[in-house]
This record gives C-alpha cells, sequence and structure tokens, in this order.
RNA sequence: GCCCCCAUCGUCUAGCCUGGCCCAGGACAUCAGCUUUUCAUGCUGAAGACAGGGGUUCGAAUCCCCUUGGGGGUACCA
C-alpha cells in the first residue's frame, strides 16, 4: 500500500448519475476513507458534443446527496481544461517523436506494443491480453471531435497529474485497462493498482437504463387500454403521445405524463429518482454496497453503513460477478431504516419532500400533529413519500371522501352483521360529539372501547365503520392516533357524510 | 466471429485462496402459524442452491480440465 492512497471517481458528464455509477463512486470513496486517503473528482469532458454543464452540477449534487465527500472541492479538474493548458499536446508529441504514435487521417493512433500485457486486477486477479489481440487505437480525435484526446489518452494522464494511485470501476473497462497500461509505460508514467468491479443490471437481466422508464410507461399504458390523446398537457402534444407510444422514442417527458395520468411509479435508473422516491441516502450506499460487497460473517444491512464502509471497505472481499438490481431488497432495506430513524430526522426528511398537500393540514416540522402522522405511518412506510401517499385521506376536503359501499371489506364494514355497522356509527356518534377536542383520538378509543363492551361487541364492529367514514377504505392507522392527527371536526363531518352517502345509495 | 471476465437458494451473498467442522449459513422475496379493532409491524416456522461432465484426492461447493450458460469489449463514447 503507498503512503497516501488516492482515488477518483470521473464521471463524464452527459446524462445524470445513475446507481452503477454511484457505486463506484461509493467504492471509491469508501477505499480511500478506509486507507485515510484521498478521494478526487475529476469531470471527463472529452466528449464536447455530448457534456453539459447541466449534468455536471446535478452529478455534484447527487454525490454530496449520497454523503460521497470528496478531497478537492472547488479544483474539480475538467479535461477540456488540460486540454486548453496542453497538457495532452506535450504527451502526443512526445509519444510521435518515440514513433509509438502516428497519424491517420486526422487523428492519432498509438501503437500498440508488441509484448503481452499483464493487468495485476485487486478483485480478478491477473489477466494477460496477448499482444496483438488490442489494436492500435486512437488517442487523439480528428477536426470532428475537435482535436480533443480520446478518453484513453487523457485517463491515463489525469491520473498522474492527480497522483491517482488505485482505481477502481466497473468491468466494462477491464478491456481497456491494457491500453491504458501500455500508454503509461509508453510514456514513463507509474501504473497505479486497479480493481474492476462487476457491473448491475435489472432483475430481468437487461441493462439497467433510463429506456426503462420508457418501457414501464408504454406497458401500462397499453395495459390501461390508454387511447393515445389522454395525458396531453404542456408541452405534449397528442400526436407526441402517439408517436411515444409507438416506440418512436424515448422521451421522459411523455413517459413521465403517462406516469402521473395512470398514476404510477416509474422504475428508478438515476440516484435522483431515488431521491424522488423517499429513499434516505443512508439506505441507498448500504444497498448499492452490500451489491458486489460483503464483509462475510452474516453481517447484514443494519451494520453496513457509511460510516462502516468507511472503516471497513476492502478490495478483496469485492464479489467477481455481475449482480441484479432488486428493488424489494432495496424498500426493505428502506423500511428498516425509516422504522430506526429518531421521530425528529423522520419529520425533517417527509417534510423536506415538500409534498404539497402536508402544508394544507400541517404548520410545519413542529406540528404535533404532523409528528404524530409522521409516527403512525412510519411502520407502514417503505420509502418517505409512503406517509402522504398512504394518509392521502388526511389531506381532502371532508366532503371529498368519496365511499364505495359495494367493495367487499367496506360491505363487511357496514352492511354485514345485525346490527350492521351503519347503524353503530349512528348510535355512536352523539358519543362522539360530547368528548373534548383535546386529545380526542385517545378519549375516542376509550369511548369506542366503552361502547363496544356494554354491547358486548367486538371493537371491529365499531372501528371499521369509523375508518369507513373518515377515510373512505378499511385501512388506516390505529384509530386513535388517526382520529388524533384528523381531529374531532374532521370527524364528526365525514361520519356525518359517510351516513348520508350510505342511506342514499 | 475474435478477445476478456464470471458461475452457491428466485435475488444479494457466506463458505472457496489455506480441501474434511457444509446432506451448505445469512438477508430479501415466497408460503404457513402466532400477535392484532383494519393495514402494517413484531415473533416463530417451512420451502428453496453448490450449472453439467470429467479428473486429482481416503475425502471437493472448495484444486485442475472440458462443456454449457451469463456478461463485457471489439467507436475519432466514456
Amino acid at each position: 500500500m503507498p503512503d497516501q492512497v488516492v482515488t477518483r471517481f470521473a464521471p463524464s458528464p452527459t446524462g445524470a448519475l445513475h446507481v452503477g455509477g454511484a457505486r463506484t463512486a461509493l467504492f471509491n470513496w469508501a477505499f480511500a476513507r478506509k486507507h485515510g486517503g484521498k478521494f478526487l473528482l475529476r469531470i471527463e469532458d472529452t466528449d464536447l458534443a455530448r457534456s453539459t454543464e447541466a449534468s455536471e452540477r446535478s452529478m455534484l449534487e447527487d454525490l454530496k446527496w449520497l454523503g460521497l465527500d470528496w478531497d478537492n472541492e472547488g479544483d474539480v479538474p475538467r479535461q477540456s481544461q488540460h486540454k486548453a493548458d496542453g497538457i495532452y499536446d506535450q504527451a502526443i508529441d512526445k509519444l510521435i517523436a518515440a514513433d509509438r504514435a502516428y497519424e491517420e487521417d486526422d487523428a492519432i493512433r498509438f501503437r500498440m506494443p508488441d509484448h503481452d500485457i499483464t493487468v495485476h486486477d485487486e478483485v480478478l486477479g491477473e489477466v494477460t491480453v496477448k499482444a496483438g489481440q488490442t489494436e492500435d487505437f486512437i488517442i487523439r480525435k480528428g477536426e470532428a471531435g475537435g482535436f480533443m484526446p480520446t478518453f484513453h489518452l487523457a485517463v491515463v494522464i489525469d491520473d498522474a497529474a492527480m497522483g491517482v494511485t488505485h482505481i477502481i470501476r466497473g468491468q466494462e473497462h477491464l478491456n481497456n485497462t491494457p491500453k491504458h497500461i501500455a500508454l503509461q509505460q509508453a510514456l514513463d508514467l507509474p501504473t497505479p493498482t486497479y480493481a474492476h468491479i462487476p457491473l448491475i443490471f435489472n432483475a430481468d437481466g437487461s441493462k439497467m437504463s433510463k429506456r426503462d422508464k420508457a418501457k414501464t410507461a408504454r406497458a401500462a399504458a397499453k395495459d390501461a387500454n390508454l387511447q393515445p390523446p389522454p395525458p396531453s398537457g404542456e408541452g405534449c402534444s397528442p400526436e407526441d403521445i402517439t408517436a411515444f407510444l409507438n416506440k418512436e422514442n424515448d422521451d421522459i417527458t411523455i413517459a413521465t405524463l403517462i406516469a402521473q395520468h395512470l398514476n404510477l411509479t416509474l422504475p428508478e435508473i438515476e440516484v435522483a429518482d431515488f431521491r424522488e422516491s423517499g429513499y434516505l441516502p443512508e439506505t441507498l450506499c448500504t444497498y448499492l454496497a452490500l451489491l458486489g460487497w460483503n464483509p462475510g460473517d452474516d453481517v447484514e444491512e443494519q451494520t453496513v453503513k457509511r460510516d462502516y464502509l468507511s472503516a471497513n471497505f476492502d478490495l478483496e472481499r469485492c464479489g467477481k460477478s455481475n449482480g441484479k438490481f432488486d428493488r424489494d431488497k432495496l424498500a426493505a432495506f428502506s423500511a428498516d431504516a425509516i422504522k430506526a430513524l429518531p421521530l425528529e430526522v423522520l419529520c425533517d426528511a417527509v417534510w423536506m419532500l415538500n409534498e404539497p398537500t402536508l402544508s394544507l393540514r400541517f404548520a410545519n416540522t413542529n406540528d404535533l400533529f404532523f409528528q404524530g402522522f409522521c409516527e403512525a405511518y412510519r411502520e407502514r412506510s417503505k420509502t418517505l413519500r409512503d406517509p402522504v401517499k398512504q394518509g392521502a385521506f388526511f389531506f381532502v376536503d371532508d366532503g371529498a371522501i368519496t365511499y364505495d359501499f359495494g367493495t367487499k371489506n367496506m360491505k363487511k364494514a357496514m352492511s354485514k352483521g345485525d346490527p350492521n355497522g351503519a347503524t353503530l356509527l349512528a348510535k355512536f356518534l352523539p358519543t362522539l360529539e360530547a368528548l373534548p377536542k383535546d386529545e380526542f383520538g385517545s378519549a375516542a378509543h376509550d369511548a369506542i372501547n366503552t361502547f363496544c363492551e356494554q354491547r358486548e361487541l367486538n371493537i371491529g364492529k365499531l372501528a371499521q365503520p369509523i375508518r369507513v367514514a373518515i377515510s373512505g377504505s378499511t385501512v388506516t392507522p390505529p384509530i386513535d392516533a388517526t382520529l388524533d392527527i384528523l381531529g374531532k371536526q374532521s370527524t364528526i363531518a365525514r361520519i356525518n357524510n359517510c351516513l348520508t352517502a350510505f342511506n342514499n345509495q
């Protein structure tokens, strides 16, 4: 191990940071932290046409959100700048002078050596590529590419310039490594230690890509028998939608529109998607770390947090085989993490999601009713969005709750038995009305108990009709907590509405 | 096609390097039971894998070879 370990994450800013990149970043970060070294960032923007500043900004933001801090904050090198500084041209001149590179058309090609090259990989072991197996490759693009260095030349030079000692990257680069080693040798640069980590795929083995969103939206549209026009909206015409449904494009905007219209969640691919869906950054780090790395001894998710990784991560325990991204497992980790959160932290995290409906009923994070709301849903939530999703009935007007008394569960709650739920509900209403506004939930709970005991009824006989009345469904958190959050006024109003609707059906 | 990598339950994996403690352990998912005023949670239990074939060895998930399967690369993308 060198005196000072230096790792780097070097994304090309051509889109959003996606989970594969996030894991690469995480491993580089963890390895550097473990060895008290440095974790650096670099922007690989040699592809002038595809690189954007917006993408660069979003990637840095996503890394920050994940909690992966880098040590060259404020001084993140960009290859386009290095090009301007002339450091690539110097190397090219040197290679041409030594006859290790030659011009072809207006590009410059590196001459591969005629000996075998062995990569000493920390996770895969020794990989030898025979002489003649790798073709001479372009190191500087022609005029069309702005005479920019290619990725191969730029990485080699920049890694050396930044003093990078360990390169942890995806296995898609394994075949590039002999090229890079050859370049390092020709340029008299040291060869860093390499570690190629396995790739991440979808559960069905396909590549995880943005197109999955379009595919999901299309499939859902087909299932719902969505005819072309429906969701058209801002900046999107019926023709656009037809084109999208006919697979003429994979426009994410249209996919998102359809998803909203159909009320479905598109598969998360990029880090930002997971944040948007309400996953905690720590949860994503844990899941990603365990997909490809494992501390052994049956150590599982509850232990493998960022701090643990920065103290224990190593290359020896990286797996060699590709993994499949399992959303159920991530969700399970997320549910566990949410359960373990201190209440204030949970409240802040839910509030930060900026759900517009939240401020309709709650003042701020310190609102005791909001805290009750978060507490009521913590055990039921897989993501931070779940409280608002599952508790949507809290946020509508009392008159806007709709009742469908025809479904099996609703029938059971309201119509079955003698007396039936609706009758019990009507009988119980005066008792509720007589209760004080404060501590309404627990008072109501006591009243329900008494009411049922007197009549030798199972508590559910009354609790279920109340659930139905206040939520329009048979599922809510425990009655006392729910009524506490909802308050006396809304509870009474909803019960009245419900009884009216029931009698009018 | 050629080159490279990989191969344990459906999934992520422990065990493999340093063969015997492994008729293979954990987690997620699944199923069943208990808890329960709904939904969850929680608890208990069940089912579930060494890709196939050859070797080596007293003994192989562990070492070697072949086959098969999966993946990556083969760009003036990174």
